[in-house]
DNA sequence: CTGAAAGCGCTTACAG
DNA sequence: CTGAAAGCGCTTACAG
């Protein structure tokens, strides 16, 4: 037996296929009666309406867009489970766009648009002038998440990185430290840039001199970097703007025979589980990544009921995970 | 300006919308010239079909379901990049449902069904009867990733988990270990019991007894576990149905001054990003996950596209990555 | 090779 | 409170 159709249903129940419509979207438009008799007879047959035919007659499609970089990454896992469980909460469905940064950001964002989601939700922060010109003209509420905007059109949600930053280095200097180093990532991520600038601002302030390099997400090449780095420096504090490199320094630290934390404290930014998985356990900074997940879907909710909310700017409290990684 | 209709496309070039419609379906059909110039306005004004009225009015949609029980451990993330790259290559866009193991599973399969998706992949080997009787009747074809089905009607890609386990068993027997005990996971999935059997299998052959724990997937709970089991047993080879697991395992023993590899070998299954950032760096068979979702959307496409291909169990290769966690 | 027309399965003003 | 009808934006036989 195929899927039950509209008009199964309706004429099981002995009604026509508006009413049918009707107990599913403005159920408080049906007399009582009627409307459990329909409903009981959906239940039976076990019908939902199809999804494409719904969205196009109502220009609703309770489908939102996640577009992500990777999915690899155990940051972006949180986030999109954060997001998955906000949207069962409010009636969404989830379509998944994978655009690598070295993809034709244009197609890509045309192909989300033309997925006809009612709205978007976007990590990845980095795009040319042809991408954020389309994203103008996109039909449909966008937020980004865990990343920043270069203009104010856009809600976003994310922590206060730059304060974070500034905070952790701050800390640590009073703790007595100078010599602290700062890594980002290759690739320039909005929200890791703010998170140098907050540490060079807590360095400058302390008359300390900012030192930092940048590593790419190759565990491989980035102990070859470490080690050519290690060969020369010996850092008291490294502070990472993601936590798996922090582990994949602090791992080549040890293997040098530098003991953790005594001679050199290492912290991370995210707090994903590898922070947990690692020997010694690493100190960070956590991102509530699930959490902003969850709070970007439930923004963007308020962005597809009302035309005339403003998009806005959220910042999600984060904490710090003091391990056995600093003292 | 809004998104440009199939009409805008017709109008602008001076065709009917069926030509419009036709170039993008079936080139072949229509004349170089006319096709050329349809082309060039279609990219002008970047246009994209409306991906609901495509769907319901051809009733394929090129979206295939992916559907997992979370995001959040790393395998099922590189499963679904090997997937979401695969569907990038023929075409096919994602609709990403996430059913937790203790929600209702009929409700979550009837939504796939009704979002109208071309194909299923699906990733979670436990479920009760109601919903096989679902699966049974789903209109489109399924494919079971890293998950393997009760009865034969469904395709399947994953490694041969038992004799996997088998032999990765009996190679540490033959290099002299006896005590050998193997962690399962508290959640029933059909490839960990494989996994098992492998293990037992081997075992039994070699005439020693089988040494099963079962864990759960948190892990502060594990720690507590494994310390009070470590408190009462001293295995010399520990086989973990998970990598995270092993590394949990690893970590705990490491600390009680357990020396690994020298009084412990640790072994996990899957080789996620967990266990080269593990300390020592564990060693494990190797799930090829990322190539199992590729693999696995790429024989999807074959069953979407012919009714009459039958569906099969593929055993992708898995190798053995001996790394610092065995001597 | 191309166009006119029916139809995909819904939703939603519009009448009553 | 309910039904008949138009329409959402496409695809695809059917004619020509």
């Amino acid at each position: 037996m195929n899927q039950p159709k509209i008009y199964d249903i309706a004429g099981a129940a002995g009604v026509s296929l508006a009413t049918v419509s009707r107990v599913l979207n403005h159920p408080e438009k049906v007399k009582k009666s009627t409307r459990e008799k329909v409903l009981r007879i959906i239940k039976e047959k076990g019908y939902k309406p199809n999804a494409n035919a719904r969205g196009l007659a109502s220009r609703r499609s309770t489908t939102v867009a996640i577009v992500v970089p990777t999915v690899l990454r155990a940051s972006i896992s949180e986030m999109i489970q954060g997001i998955v469980d906000s949207a069962k909460n409010f009636g969404y469905s989830i379509r998944l766009f994978v655009n690598d940064e070295d993809e034709d950001q244009v197609e890509t964002w045309r192909e989300v648009i033309a997925s006809s989601v009612d709205g978007i939700l976007f990590m990845s922060d980095e795009m040319d002038d042809e991408t954020y010109e389309l994203i103008e003209n996109t039909p449909v509420p966008v937020i980004f998440v865990n990343a920043i905007s270069k203009n104010s059109n856009y809600g976003s949600v994310s922590i206060d990185n730059e304060g974070c930053a500034y905070r952790i280095t701050k800390e640590m200097i009073d703790r007595g430290n100078k010599n602290i180093l700062f890594i980002g990532t290759e690739h320039n991520y909005a929200i890791n840039n703010l998170k140098e600038i907050g540490y060079r601002k807590a360095m400058e302030e302390a008359g300390l001199i900012p030192n930092t390099i940048k590593s790419s997400g190759d565990i491989s090449k980035n102990e070859v970097q470490f080690n050519e780095y290690l060969d020369n420096n010996r850092p008291e504090v490294v502070l990472s703007a993601r936590d798996s490199i922090a582990i994949s320094f602090m791992n080549v630290a040890t293997k040098r025979g530098i003991k953790v934390p005594d001679e050199m404290q290492v912290i991370g930014f995210q707090n994903t589980r590898y922070a947990e998985l690692s020997n010694p356990k690493l100190t960070c900074v956590e991102t509530p990544i699930y959490e902003i997940g969850n709070k970007a879907m439930a923004n963007l909710t308020q962005l597809m009921k009302n035309e005339d909310v403003e998009p806005e700017n959220t910042f999600i409290d984060y904490q710090v995970i003091w391990r056995e990684s600093t003292k």
